[in-house]
DNA sequence: CACTGTCCCTAC
DNA sequence: TAAGGTAGGGACAGTG
């Protein structure tokens, strides 16, 4: 048995045996009344079935609860590997091309991706990407290989899988498995009375041994499976699969005594108090609440509070019970850049080795980086970055900033905005002096720190977060951290990487060395015509003007036809398109392209998007789904956008000045059209204008 | 003051 | 290391 799974000490102690409980039942309903403004009907527990623990004795009903939702401990068939997890789906996209170097670091040939989706320990159970864990198994395989060596490439894989399967300890249990593909989010059905689809991972010394064995297949991570993924059979997120899973979403919060006129520094100021709520996603109130607390709490409503001595003992408790929770979903307000990592280092600090051990994989430690993230669309962002393998993160903070547009982003601005909620902000000078008073004082610390995991929850689930970005995810085929850490140009490219997939064709590393191509024409803005206008004014609009021009002329990489080959191929006019800019393109019935198909599914997305906003009343709830269709059609003009990104991955200014050549074009067109038919001359009262 | 360049923001 | 695009307006600073 590991440290992560080690079994946290029964019920703790009734924290402070000077307060009877008697005199804390009364205190309790007197403060309920003025001062625990959260405790309110929609934070407290409806049945008996819930935890209400004011007395001792229903403390046990926690720890019951607790281990209930505690998911089974790895099998000790697992106990050989260093490092394991065990995922809910392996999915293998095994050729793109020529190697990206962003992508594949120090590959220089064709290479194969492997992506793995999804973690689950039990059966009926639900995950989510491998998040934290890095999404990508990068494989590289030698230079000059094409697309006619994919199928052995693909034995050649096959083959490595199983000489890996048959080293490792693991016995083969999975024989047939069904499998649910979300892309980034999976339900997973059980077809089979055994749970646990069973993947090994990263044995470190294999990556070594592979590669004095096979110099031409180096392994980065590696990996044994134990089943063959020519076994999985993936669904379509549609009907039934298209679910939610009922994840496990814990939000957290933590307080720290800082000294004054300090902001907290996990060098000097401790630890305090962390608060926990767990909530089952789509249910409307948290299963677990719970407060750890430095020194004794006096108790609080429907709260378990958890006291201990020593700030070791706190951060423990709190390992522990993530540990024994297992959250699919970690959330909380700014955790990526400061609570998750003030714990960390307070437990480096503290010399607590052990701590950092909060993820999926065995024995695994949580680091903290530091990372930068600039684009132009969401500005410079500093930010930490801690994996915690097998579990997502999703800072509410990262996705407020990138979502909405507000003069502030505290917590408590934001709540008041979507929540018409106030936090009840107790100041930071007070903290310190709140934490050095009673157990009463640190009661009131507790509430708020409690207040403040419990916002975050709010917040997603009034935003519908978990949907949006799910829906998100599963359109572009990214995990959902990327939705938060990265920009617009890697859900294009993992789109585009599946769509190749699917047909077989391989992409290339287009990024040359230095790639000096300047800028290209824009779009025409017709000029304004200024002035009041008391009558209403009739207005034209293009319907996803870039995205409709790229599918209507089939614009994509693999349609393009270069100068030499229109020359050398002797096309018929008539499958091809010649674009304003001189590019020449070949028509649908001769080759679809990639990139208008992408768009088709982006637009389809956007369309039910749209829908479920005709549906809805609630106008949160609209401005929501409002939010998402939007977002669609931000990728959908990404796509576009990508083509044209001279920095990117992938530019190819051809299909991008094509795309802009064509609308202006079209622009011009119905200037012309609408101006030319509308005339005093052909019957109507004025001479239309076409501006701005 | 006229003009230019930069930054920042927004529209599409 | 990773980062969608261009067009265009307004505020502001610097310069002749």
């Amino acid at each position: 048995m590991n440290n992560g799974g080690r079994k946290r000490p029964p019920p703790p102690p009734q924290p402070s045996p000077a307060n009877p409980p008697k005199h804390q039942a009364a205190s309790q309903e007197d403060e309920f009344v003025d001062e625990d403004v959260f405790l309110d009907e929609t934070l407290l527990p409806e049945d008996e079935d819930s935890l209400i623990l004011r007395d001792l004795d229903k403390r046990h009903a926690l720890a019951s609860r607790l281990s209930r939702w505690a998911r089974p401990p790895l099998s000790d068939d697992y106990a050989s590997a260093s490092r394991n997890v065990v995922f809910q789906q392996l999915e293998i996209d095994y050729v793109i091309g020529e190697s990206h170097r962003e992508l594949l670091p120090n590959s220089l040939g064709p290479a194969a991706i492997i992506r793995i989706f999804g973690v689950t320990r039990e059966g009926h159970s639900v995950c989510c990407n491998v998040h934290g864990f890095e999404p990508y198994f990068y494989i590289s395989c030698p230079p000059g290989m094409g697309p006619d060596d994919i199928s052995h490439f693909h034995q050649i894989l096959e083959r490595r899988m199983r000489e890996m399967n048959r080293n490792s300890k693991v016995p083969k249990f999975i024989r047939r498995i069904e499998m649910v593909q979300k892309r980034s989010i999976m339900y997973y059905q059980q077809q089979n009375s055994h749970p646990f689809l069973k993947i090994v991972v990263a044995l470190p010394t294999m990556v070594a041994s592979c590669r004095e064995k096979d110099a031409s297949f180096l392994i980065y991570l590696s990996l044994t499976i134990a089943l063959r993924y020519s076994e999985l059979i993936s669904h379509t997120p549609e009907a039934e699969f298209s679910k939610m899973a009922p994840f496990r979403i814990l939000s957290f919060d933590i307080e720290c005594a800082g000294r004054k006129g300090h902001f907290p520094e996990p060098g000097h100021d401790p630890v305090i108090q962390v608060a926990n709520l767990v909530t089952l996603q789509g249910e409307s109130q948290p299963f677990i609440r719970n407060v750890m607390t430095l020194k004794s709490c006096a108790p609080i409503v429907g709260v378990d509070v958890m006291s201990f001595d020593t700030e070791r003992e706190v951060l423990l408790a709190w390992r522990d019970f993530i540990n024994k929770v297992d959250p699919d979903i970690i959330i909380g307000y700014n955790i990526c850049k400061f609570d998750t990592p003030y714990l960390i280092e307070r437990a480096e600090t503290l010399g607590i080795s052990e701590f950092p051990i909060l993820g999926r994989i065995r024995n695994s430690r949580v680091r903290v980086k530091d990372t930068t993230f600039s684009s132009r669309q969401y500005g410079t962002r500093e930010s930490k970055e801690v994996t915690i393998e097998g579990r997502v993160q999703f800072d509410l903070l990262q996705a407020m900033q990138r979502d909405y547009k507000l003069s502030s982003y505290s917590l408590n601005s934001v709540s008041a905005h979507f929540l018409s909620e106030q936090k009840e902000d107790v100041h930071h000078s007070i903290i310190s002096d709140l934490q050095n008073g009673n157990a009463e004082t640190r009661r009131r610390l507790a509430v708020y720190c409690l207040k403040d995991a419990y916002l975050p929850q709010r917040l997603l689930d009034k935003l519908m977060y978990i949907y949006n970005y799910v829906e998100m995810a599963r359109v572009t085929g990214v995990p959902i951290s990327f939705l938060l850490s990265r920009g617009q140009s890697i859900k294009v490219l993992s789109q585009l990487l599946r769509k190749a997939k699917q047909k077989n064709l391989v992409i290339p590393n287009a990024k040359q060395a230095g790639s000096e191509q300047g800028t290209y024409e824009g779009a025409t803005v017709l000029e304004a015509k200024a002035g009041f206008y008391e009558k209403p004014i009739a207005t034209l609009d293009f319907a996803s003007l870039y995205p409709s021009i790229m599918m209507a002329y089939n614009l994509c990489y693999c349609t393009l036809v270069t100068p030499e080959d229109v020359r050398k191929l002797n096309l018929p006019l008539e499958c091809v398109n010649k674009t304003p800019s001189g590019e020449t393109f070949v028509k649908s019935s001769l080759q679809k392209g990639i990139l208008p198909e992408i768009l088709e599914e982006l637009l389809a997305a956007r369309k039910r998007a749209k829908a479920d906003l005709k549906e809805a009343k609630d106008p949160l709830e609209k401005a929501v789904l409002d939010g998402r269709q939007l977002a669609l059609k931000i990728s959908a003009n990404s796509v576009y956008g990508f083509t044209g990104a001279t920095v990117a991955q992938l530019p190819c200014l051809e299909i991008s000045s094509s795309v802009t050549s064509y609308g202006r074009q079209m622009i011009e067109h119905t200037k012309k059209l609408v101006e030319d038919k509308f005339t005093t001359l052909g019957g109507y009262e004025h001479n239309a204008e076409v501006c701005i």
